[in-house]
DNA sequence: ATGCGGACCTGTTAGC
DNA sequence: TGCTAACAGGTCCGCA
């Protein structure tokens, strides 16, 4: 589920619930996520008011007056507001309750998910500080991926993937984006053209544009508690379509692995 | 510095 | 139908 337009829509759902409110207590039903969550965020984040909701990347931040909440859901986690005391079902590890009766409740099968407490400014957490650019930002351009680039052989889709690069573009978006520009997932970065990484960003932040627009579809049940899909699996071209005729040439999608992910791509649009 | 493979987990699906 | 293996939307870390 959570890709950046997942966060980013995680991020927009939640927020109004949980803007300005404080927090009166954590329920950590079970503290093994990636990382295990530190005893300081239940002593230091109850009787915080939460200022303001955030992304950095797929991090969530939630910063108060004395420190942030770093969240990130990894790939199967998920966040919802309940009614504070609702029981909780398996896999839900974390309440973050608040003084209005409501709880924002974290949910996670395999806890690649993370929860951090940090007293000093979030960006500057270890985890953040290192992290490339937003890639719905002017600072995501063809200059910078050309520069970035040079002179090295990873495949370009392992390079639009690596969050040190750029931030939040996850194996569903690079897989679309790729293919969307044209570009061979194999090609190695350092001999792709400058113009080749203008089409190559613009179709990026389309792709991640119009999936969020379509997680919107899922805002409302989201904090009702439905949690469906967001719609936007209905646009995808190549992600998950092995075999079926491509849209524009329709020759069959094929399907590699590079760096144990799964590649989807058009052998004849894909040079 | 770069690149690769392993690691962390559980649930679902594909294949025999 | 049932068992097993492979795979899943992430990304950090250690090693070559």
């Amino acid at each position: 589920m959570p890709e950046l337009p997942e966060v980013e829509t995680t991020r927009r759902g939640i927020a109004p619930y949980i803007t300005g409110k404080q927090v009166t207590r954590i329920i950590v039903r079970n503290p093994n996520l990636r990382w295990k969550v530190s005893t300081r965020l239940n002593r230091e984040m109850p009787g915080q008011t939460i200022n303001e909701v955030s992304r950095r990347g797929k991090y969530l931040l939630l910063t108060t007056g004395m420190g942030s909440a770093i969240l990130h859901l990894g790939m199967s986690g998920s966040l919802r507001i309940i009614d504070a005391g609702a029981p909780p079902n398996k896999h839900d590890h974390i309440d973050i309750v608040l003084d209005d009766g409501h709880a924002l409740r974290f949910t996670d099968p395999r806890r690649f998910g993370s929860l951090h407490w940090t007293r000093r400014p979030p960006l500057q957490h270890k985890l953040l500080c290192d992290l490339g650019v937003e890639p719905l930002s002017g600072e995501f351009n063809a200059d910078y991926l050309h520069a970035l680039s040079r002179g090295r052989k990873v495949a370009i889709k392992q390079f639009i993937m690596n969050s040190h690069i750029v931030t939040g573009i996850g194996n569903i978006y690079a897989c679309e984006a790729l293919f969307m520009a044209g570009i061979y997932p194999k090609c190695a970065a350092g001999r792709i053209s400058k113009n080749k990484y203008e089409l190559l960003v613009e179709v990026s932040k389309e792709v991640l544009n119009d999936a969020i627009a379509a997680g919107g579809t899922t805002l409302r049940d989201f904090v009702n508690g439905h949690g469906e899909p967001g719609y936007f699996k209905q646009e995808l071209h190549v992600y998950g379509l092995a075999g079926q005729p491509c849209i524009s040439c329709r020759e069959p999608i094929r399907e590699i692995r590079q760096g144990q992910r799964s590649t989807f791509y058009c052998p004849v649009c894909q040079k």
